[in-house]
DNA sequence: CTGACCCGCCTGGTTACATCA
DNA sequence: CATGATGTAACCAGGCGGGTC
């Protein structure tokens, strides 16, 4: 699924361009984000007041439009063709990964908390553990600090929490695709203003166009009275100085590129706090997912 | 130096289960 | 009490980077 509209606009100097993507083939894109991009440059004379240059995109963008020709098939290509035949080695491979948390981790509580959940395993059925509220808690404050683990925290974590080392790997796999997913939509919501924005904004300046073909194409009149829907050609002329209210794109000031959601406030975190570099993160994590608490100034 | 292999970690997607309205 | 919606722990396949041989 990719789709890119671009508009084209040239006798008033307006590009619009609207990409649309995610997965279909684009292996990194669809595993590094959904791929929305928006794109939006004017081309007018320099004096002009409508000079916008708006850029929006997903966090991870350099990422996702480097590597956007990948082969197909990749990420959630599992679906529901593997899992049903995953199912019967599921135990089998959890087992041996299991195995080997058991012995990275020397601490005795993993072991011991292992045991513990295994318990009452007859096998047949996974159990669901519901972690308390007191480890959610240590969880989610670990989790603004850092959104990743390296293995020794992981560790010494899951022995504070008296949990499997796997099993706070897996919060923060989980945790991590919840924020993306609600960054996501986030996004979306604001790629469907912005592009509503520019559809009106799009139709103002057809109009202003045609407007002002009907001026240069109509006999001289000097005692006409200016257009009302040409306002900014007749206020260049100095006959009305009243130009329309900026729109949606321009009053908004940020690239999306730097707009997050921190899941925790609900609240947009603004470009500067984006642009600072997150100083230590683990050696494996070079997927560049945007951590908005590290990041974020909003809260 | 280069390629094959392994390992650990990541992602997106899915499933299964617990909880709640 | 039954049921659908929702949240989330656990899992999967596949990809990537680093280390080793």
């Amino acid at each position: 699924m990719a789709q890119e509209d671009v508009y084209h606009l040239d006798d008033a100097g307006l590009v619009l361009g609207l990409s649309l993507g995610g997965g279909g083939g684009a292996s990194d894109a669809a595993r590094h984000g959904t791929g929305i991009r928006l794109s939006m440059e004017t081309r007018l004379p320099s004096p002009c007041p409508l000079e916008p240059s708006l850029t929006l995109s997903m966090p991870d963008e350099a990422t996702a439009t480097a590597t956007a020709t990948g082969s197909g098939g990749g990420g959630g290509g599992g679906g529901t063709a593997h899992s049903v035949s995953s199912l019967s080695v599921a135990g089998v491979k959890r087992e041996r990964v299991d195995d080997a948390e058991g012995e990275r981790a020397s601490s005795t509580g993993a072991a011991a908390a292992r045991a513990g959940a295994e318990d009452d395993d007859d096998g047949s059925t996974r159990k669901k553990l519901r972690l308390t509220k007191e480890q959610s808690a240590l969880l989610e404050d670990r989790f603004k600090e850092h959104s990743t683990l390296n293995p020794k925290q992981k560790v010494a974590l899951a022995k504070q929490l008296n949990l499997r080392p796997r099993q706070v790997e897996v919060w923060f796999q989980n945790r991590r695709a919840r924020t993306k997913l609600r960054q996501t939509e986030v996004d979306c919501e604001l790629l469907k203003r912005c592009c509503e924005s520019l559809t009106e904004e799009n139709r103002r300046l057809q109009r202003e166009l045609q407007e002002l073909r009907a001026l240069k194409f109509a006999p001289p009149h000097p005692q006409a009275p200016p257009s009302s829907a040409a306002p900014q050609a007749v206020a260049a002329a100095g006959l009305v100085p009243a130009p329309p209210p900026p729109p949606f794109y321009m009053q908004m000031q940020l690239p999306a590129a730097t707009l997050s959601l921190c899941p925790s406030c609900e609240r947009l975190a603004g470009p500067a706090a984006a642009a600072k570099a997150e100083p230590d993160r683990p050696k494996a994590a070079t997927h560049h997912f945007f951590n908005p608490f590290t990041h974020s100034a909003a809260c």
